[in-house]
DNA sequence: CCGGTCTAGATTGTATACAATTTTACGGTG
DNA sequence: CACCGTAAAATTGTATACAATCTAGACCGG
């Protein structure tokens, strides 16, 4: 009995969500991939059955489509989709914002130490590592709100995004300044400054938007 | 060649997952309610692989909750759910209101004649009807915004409310100037006075959910 | 009576096998 | 060469069977 602590105590399906999600938001599977069941049965190592119930979960969170008898694709994102996801999100992050505000959420702390982390980051060319920084900044924005239901749309819509980051940055194209404006959301938010914080973080993703689809543009052209 | 529109065609777990929605959607399936895949499967007449799909799927939309082992349950609503979710839902219908006043969409036809559509089902006691009207009038908005992903994340709203009220409502509860609280925001609509549609949205939902939650106390009471 | 085993039944998890459907490859025809 | 039918291969859909796990109740010692 060596490790079955890793995965023999909990049905397959478990683990195997989880790991297909990751390998999505990675850009592992990109947008438009066919995902064949009986390859990534064997690459998972079980049968069909667990890896169906998978494809279906994720269908539902909206990362896969399934077509009936002619399989599933990683969900396409057009540039159009990248616009709605955007204006989507700041409503949702501007939710986040007041909320958090109101209760004069102290993110500061935190928020200087993910700089840091993130200098350290950008010099390694660690991608992975800038996304993770990124999305906890965001995450622990969408805790401070203490709303369940606010943090699961705005996790499916990063999820959204994170796929084409993933699909199409490299490490030269994270915008050295976010983390800047992550710390000034931040003070706004300990200051009660509801809408200056909203403000900033509507130019924060403006930004960040305007990047992404200037990259989507260019592989497009390539 | 041949139009494969039938229904007869699809995979069984197409209809299924619909079905199952809808059985849940309506309070056949109460929040809380085990869903034992032998008797659904027996009921559905088809075998629980299938079935097992579209839980997966129901899990994904965030209406099953499954656990390990131990099967599934309609996912349960907390009376904080309701907050949250009309929290979350003001700020998602403000956005679509402001897109589609914007466009100057004009529903004011389509929501006058629901209105008097209403009547009828008021004086038929027909609940399901009222229900449909009423998340009519809330989808054609969501349509007028023209995201695709907002409409997602209605809809994912709705689907949670709707739970609740087809649970505890009885005909009588549906509140009677929904339909002229509709008219009145579709008014400033079509006029492109997005903060005054708004507003008045924020009114209507504000007066929907306590009423909500004060049938939810009710309920809770008895 | 209380709390703790332990076993039988109920229920979930998944591999296998096969049916249904779509895709691909191919040879004939104009 | 393009255009079809058509059969073989690939792929998806699902029923069955069995293993793994949980649940409920009987039983027992305290």
């Amino acid at each position: 009995m060596a490790l079955n602590l890793a995965r023999g105590l909990e049905p397959r399906s478990e683990g195997l969500v989880d790991a297909l999600r990751e390998a999505i938001l990675t850009g592992r599977y990109a947008p438009g991939t066919r995902l064949v069941q009986e390859e990534l049965a064997e690459a998972f190592g079980m049968s069909r059955i667990p890896l169906r119930e998978a494809l279906r979960r994720l269908e539902g969170e909206g990362l896969v489509v399934i077509t009936p008898n002619r399989g599933a694709i990683v969900r396409p994102l057009a540039p159009k989709d990248i616009v709605d996801l955007y204006e989507l999100r700041l409503a949702l992050e501007s939710l986040a914002l007041r909320r958090a505000a109101e209760r004069f959420a102290d993110l500061r702390a935190a928020t200087k130490q993910r700089h840091a982390q993130a200098r350290q980051a950008i010099a390694a060319r660690n991608l992975t590592a800038l996304f993770r920084l990124d999305r906890d900044f965001h995450a622990d924005i969408a805790a401070a709100s203490d709303n369940a239901h606010l943090v699961a749309a705005l996790g499916a819509q990063w999820s959204q995004i994170m796929r084409v980051m993933h699909a199409y940055f490299q490490a030269g194209d994270y915008p050295v300044d976010t983390w800047d404006d992550h710390e000034a959301i931040a003070d706004a938010v300990a200051h009660g400054e509801a809408e200056l914080a909203v403000e900033r973080m509507s130019a924060h993703l403006t930004g960040s938007r305007d990047r992404i689809l200037a990259t989507l543009r260019e592989s497009a052209a390539r």
